[in-house]
RNA sequence: GCGAGCGUAGCUCAGCCUGGUAGAGCGUCACCUUGCCAAGGUGAAUGUCGAGGGUUCGAAUCCCUUCGCUCGCUCCA
């Protein structure tokens, strides 16, 4: 058994996807498009089983999860209130001479000299009539500006470029000249990663409308509802799955980065830790492990996101994704986007490189406090026990949790940027509309949120399954056969039914009655078609993990053996005989 | 969006330079044969050579455009 390496390995399991019918292209037949991918019948079994395996450790087997359905196109406004709009609008802009792309909000202001050109001619080939310019920084002479200009010309087919029109011009401040050699940047293009469709025939402006780019929105837009309707409370959490959208830039790695996509997101709501100090005494620590047993009322944002993150790793490793396959990654204090307390991400080691599957971030309050601003609607949810822990507590803790609170925005002002005396003050005024709140059983929630990519996690455990398997004949000849070791979870077909031969009508009719028993209870493959050895081969190829032979013992031909049958396991190639009133037996609990 | 490379049967690829009307291996299907790991035999299907246009008597082959894929730049809340 080998595991071949970096893109050979992509190539091959892209070309296995295509040939056994995991993963297509989108709209192959028209030539494909880009960022878009659909999946064959065993993609489609595969990606079934994993979002199930996600559904149920998350929402069915725990009291307190609940789920969500929301649609893809939701009011424009939240993704107002969630930063969208204005995150995902990067002005771009190119340099004219190195087409070296730029966010055009990050060009460094620069002051000099302006050269402004017309165009350029040579007599024996074209002239060029696109105007250019360069600017220059004070002091440089003006030959090397006519330098980057006459390269420019060169470019655009003017072999011996004479450039027509100089005139000059003091720039102060400008951002429009690329730093780096004094070139002409093109306009700036905006470029947002939303994809925009209209609402109603009219398609005004008025009507603009987005495709969802992440799920987790509709959960906050939803909290005060299903916290209303499933009678949980906090801590709890929503599950939903779904379909999302992003206008990609650059779509990559066969279907790691789509622009249409799934995800499985929970949003889990948890007290804030001054509440959970009030309620419980005091706040578990996350170094002593405790993450790792079962929800206790101490806990704060960190322990809890701690136990996420272990959840998570442990759903991976429930379809087959051992810990080695993995790398986390805490984010570090400045990369965090600013509402983030901390963020881990779960990355896989695929073979393009380590990238992430999963993100798992304690987002404090932010998310539904800016839905209370957009919306007007309140989000806060009422605590009758905290209210009356609250009365019950000293005043010197209160003073202390106050200060806290105060010292940590404050710090958090200043990072923005704000005067200290402005932080402080602003501070102040939080905590005290905070502290108030709090006081009456009163505040919003935080969160912490395990994000994860459906489609990167059906590619990370297709990577993972993929394993070549290379035998001799007696002849000498070698050859090399795939062998797809999909965790029974989740593999797209938990078993494969064979009659030894198809020209035996009573081996034939035997083999039809174990697909029928079985087939009730899980996805199976009745194949009579060639040699006994290339069914099992082609059933290794789709990662069927069993197999399961009707030979003539079955039938009774060693009377001992009657209405037995191998049952072939797909990595050890082992057989066992096993009674057919056994097999469904053997077999449920591997596949569930 | 820019640059480079690539696109021929379901898959992997040859043919392209030097135009003459498309091939191999594997797979698929049918039949025969089958006695547990891609066995053998016989037969068959499958390509508007990524698409469009141009040059030419004639284009998979030369030229232009376009779409897709890969890599790099850029982007990735």
């Amino acid at each position: 058994m080998s595991e071949p390496k970096e893109n050979v390995l992509m190539e091959k399991i892209v070309s296995l996807c295509k040939r056994r019918g995991f993963v297509y292209q989108s709209s192959e037949i028209y030539g494909g498009i880009n960022g878009f991918w659909d999946y064959g019948p065993l993609g489609a079994e595969l990606k079934r089983n994993v979002k199930e395996q996600w559904w149920k450790t998350i929402v069915h087997h725990r009291d307190d999860v609940a789920g969500l359905e929301a649609t893809i196109i939701m009011h424009p406004k939240i993704w107002e209130a969630s930063g969208h709009v204005a995150t995902f609008t990067d002005p771009m802009c190119d340099c004219l001479l190195t087409k070296k792309r730029f966010r055009a909000d990050q060009v460094e202001a620069q002051s000099g000299t302006a050269y402004h050109y017309e165009g350029a001619e040579d007599p024996e080939t074209v002239t060029c009539r696109d105007p250019f310019s360069v600017l220059l920084p004070p002091g440089k002479p003006p030959e090397s500006a006519r330098k980057v200009a006459k390269e420019f010309y060169q470019q655009r087919g003017v072999s011996n470029p004479t450039l027509i029109g100089e005139r000059t011009e003091k720039l102060e401040g400008t951002t429009r000249y690329n730093p780096e050699n004094g070139a002409q940047l093109t306009e700036r293009k905006p470029f947002n990663l939303m994809f925009k469709t209209y609402v109603g025939p009219t398609a005004t402006e008025a009507d603009v409308a987005y495709l969802r780019p992440e799920t987790a929105q509709a959960i906050f837009a939803q909290f005060k509802n299903v916290h209303e309707t499933a009678r949980q409370k906090v801590p709890f959490g929503i599950g939903q799955m779904g379909k999302a959208f992003r206008n990609e830039v650059t779509p990559r790695n066969f279907t790691f980065r789509s622009r249409e996509f799934e995800q499985m997101e929970l949003e889990f709501f948890i007290k804030p830790d001054e509440a959970v100090e009030a309620l419980a005494g005091s706040v578990a620590k996350a170094a002593d492990n405790a993450w790792q047993g079962e929800p206790q009322a101490d806990w704060g944002w960190e322990v809890w996101h701690k136990y996420w993150v272990e959840q998570r790793i442990r759903f991976y490793e429930g379809i087959g994704l051992t810990r080695d396959c993995f790398e986390e990654y805490w984010q570090k204090p400045e990369e965090l986007a600013h509402y983030a307390r901390a963020c881990v991400d779960i990355l896989y080691k695929f073979p393009f490189g380590t990238q992430e599957l999963e993100g798992i971030a304690a987002r404090g309050d932010f998310d539904l406090a800016q839905h209370e601003k957009h919306s007007g609607k309140t989000m806060g949810v009422f605590d009758e026990e905290l209210r009356a822990a609250w009365g019950k507590l000293d005043e010197a803790k209160k003073a202390a949790m106050q200060a806290k609170f105060i010292a940590d925005k404050t710090a958090a002002g200043l990072k923005k940027g704000a005067t200290e005396a402005d932080a402080k003050v602003q501070a102040e005024a939080e905590a005290k509309v905070y502290f108030d709140k709090l006081a009456k059983g009163q505040y919003i929630p935080h969160v912490i949120e395990p994000s994860a990519g459906v489609d990167r996690l059906i590619l990370a455990l297709l990577a993972n399954a993929y394993s070549e398997l290379t035998t001799t004949d007696e002849k000498g000849k070698s050859e090399t056969r795939v062998v797809m070791k999909f965790h029974p979870r989740i593999a797209p077909v938990k078993v494969g039914i064979f009659p030894l031969l198809k020209n035996k009508p009573e081996l034939v009719a035997k083999a039809k009655a174990v697909r029928d028993l079985l087939r009730p209870h899980m996805t199976v493959f009745y194949d009579d078609g060639g040699a006994i050895g290339r069914r099992y081969a082609r059933q290794d190829e789709a990662g069927t993990p069993f197999g399961v032979t009707i030979d003539f013992d079955t039938l009774g031909e060693k009377p001992e053996l009657l209405d037995t049958v191998t049952l072939r396991d797909r990595d050890t190639q082992q057989q066992t005989r096993v009674a057919i009133q056994d097999l469904l037996g053997l077999l449920l609990p591997k596949v569930r």
